[in-house]
DNA sequence: GTCTATAGCGCGATAGAC
DNA sequence: GTCTATCGCGCTATAGAC
């Protein structure tokens, strides 16, 4: 159910201006503004402000749990797997810089489906975690505490959103190679 | 002029609440209901809500800049500073958890410091640059392109807020030493 | 599909009693 | 130092004209 023409003008509005600002703190005015419209007229084509906040994050958490399914089954070593989990938050990230900061900032004003996202959320991370778990069982990875790895490297992860558009002309293929050496091997000469 | 007393508790209610949902979802109600009074009794104490959110963010903020400091003033070598650095970070997010959430979500929602917020983070931001480089020509550190050293770094940093509260009986030190591993060594054997 | 008008509510902040 | 009462305003969302 791919909302269509209208609709997803409203909706990417609303994600830039979420960027900015933060949910709580933007108004039906200010996106209606920002489209030329009155803030009236939104509601010709969408149910609540909510539903917009629910829109953009779900879709895009959901396109973050398709990619690491892929992942998942893919049968290669541990590093490969995270060298592709790297590739997989460059590409969602670099094509949804403004969705990513409510999916990183907003989820805690969801409401109908807070629940659901928490779920999705849950399970990536168990699912990295496994990842870099048996990475240590393989001698692949250095036996140091799994915890720390896995935040070390999501806290990266969810910060490209904010990265990514500050750099022009940025070289993805380039970026998405110099990121993972940095992330796997250090930078300790 | 540090505040003290009720003023004091007021700011770290106001801090906690801040960091579950936001400056901007938070209201002076909340904030009284939590302390157990009325809103109106907060501004005995109180100018308004900005100046709660303005004096959690700059006082944490000049804390980072004088711990930037001494790490510049210091005279070794460039590794040994980022080693101090996730020191510093993981010192001052383990006793500031709460406040480093309007630090990091909150700060485009000051109003008379905004100015002087953003000039403390780039000045920040551009000592750590430094560092980094210096560490390049210097054949401490590999020659990759500084600035994903630089994302890379100051995104975990920045997220040990979320990450240590969640971890029960955190040994600091032992956690400092796992962390400045993977942060300079990398993960893979 | 957009408008004007407005309902119904909650916000930050103030006044003044105790 | 906390209270009750309230001001003035802005919010989300709806009703109904065009």
């Amino acid at each position: 159910m791919k909302p269509s023409g209208r609709k997803i003008e409203i909706i990417t509005t609303a994600s830039l201006l979420f960027k900015e600002k933060g949910y709580s703190a933007v108004t039906m005015r200010d996106i209606a503004k920002a489209m030329d419209i009155k803030a009236a007229s939104l509601y010709n084509h969408i149910k609540s402000k909510q539903e917009l906040l629910s829109h953009i994050i779900i879709s895009l958490a959901e396109e973050f749990t398709t990619g690491m399914k892929a992942v998942i089954n893919s049968e290669t070593s541990s590093i490969e797997k995270l060298k592709k989990l790297v590739a997989l938050h460059v590409f969602i990230s670099s094509n949804n810089t403004q969705a990513m900061a409510s999916l990183n900032n907003d989820w805690m004003h969801l409401e109908a489906q807070l629940d659901y996202y928490l779920q999705l959320r849950k399970d990536y991370e168990e699912n990295l975690r496994k990842i870099i778990k048996d990475g240590i069982k393989n001698n692949e990875i250095i036996d140091v505490n799994p915890e720390v790895v896995l935040f070390s490297m999501l806290s990266t992860l969810r910060s490209l959103y904010v990265w990514i558009p500050k750099k022009e002309d940025l070289d993805i293929e380039q970026f998405t190679q110099d990121l993972t050496a940095v992330l796997l091997s250090g930078i300790v000469k």
